[in-house]
DNA sequence: TTTAATCTTGAGAATAAGTTTCAAATTAAA
DNA sequence: TTTAATTTGAAACTTATTCTCAAGATTAAA
């Protein structure tokens, strides 16, 4: 069985736990927002959808996000300009993000110390942690050598 | 020389350096904030400014700002329900911040630990660290417990 | 101190992301 | 099927932030 349809198979699991009814449009945007191998925001998702004919509404694509959020598929990594990006998330630990405060650019990594440290941190003030966001602002190598 | 008079002189020269004039509404905005001991967005800023008889407008308060982040004397530190937040950076250590996803409460910790680490991370990045933001999303002990 | 050029202000209009409303359509359980 | 409950799309709404513009303030020079 292919990652994807396992996924989907999670999913409406999910919903069902929940009371709640499985829907072409809550699948359809799922699978689509599997296929992102990069940060997205709504508008981006929706565009897509719609170019591939699908009819589902910005509405929908709005209310199930925070359902796959909920379900640990997604995560916000990051705001700008007043609208939130996502991302995949699987297996992948939440990661840092590096923003050049002069060029604009973002890099990123993982560090699992960084990350078990933080879960610590947040129980410790009887927090349940869900996902956390650590940018990193400063001044990149090229942009510090004047490239 | 108090510090509040002195960042103001400092302010103002900031402000000629970058051939912008010097206004009565700007300093009124600084020497608010300099006042504030917590995080503040523009509302409560702005409440606080009417109730004591001034007469700045909002506009000038959302126009101060970016100035004043330039200058170093704020920091964005959280955005939530796309509003932003900020404080007054000083000398103080980028803390952590526990943002309850479900009462909006915000805690917040100082780890010197973490922040080392990060600092570290910064520089095997080749980048020059300047603050960061660490938000961890989770659900916080009253709420778990249904209070 | 007057002038003139430039910038800033307040008020309200505009913008845009995200949320809500509601009638019609869909789902799911019996 | 039947029926109760949920979800949908479309459009209206909400709300933080930005923009517009005429009137007022600041500055440097005369």
């Amino acid at each position: 069985m292919s990652v994807t349809s396992e996924i989907v198979k999670d999913f409406k699991n999910f919903i069902k736990k929940k009371g709640l009814k499985y829907t072409s449009e809550r699948e359809e945007i799922l699978k689509e927002i599997l296929k992102s191998k990069q940060h997205f925001d709504v508008d981006e998702l929706y565009m897509k959808l719609r170019k591939k004919g699908s009819k589902v509404s910005k509405a929908s694509v709005y209310r199930t996000i925070p359902l796959l959020v909920e379900a640990g598929y997604i995560q916000e990594v990051y705001k700008q300009d007043s609208r939130s990006y996502y991302e995949v998330t699987l297996d992948k630990l939440p990661h840092i993000h590096f923003i050049c405060i002069k060029c604009k650019s973002v890099d990123e990594i993982i560090d699992d110390y960084l990350a078990e440290r933080i879960q610590e941190e947040a129980k410790n003030k009887n927090y349940t942690p869900l996902t956390y966001h650590l940018e990193i602002f400063g001044i990149c190598h090229k942009c510090k050598k004047g490239v």
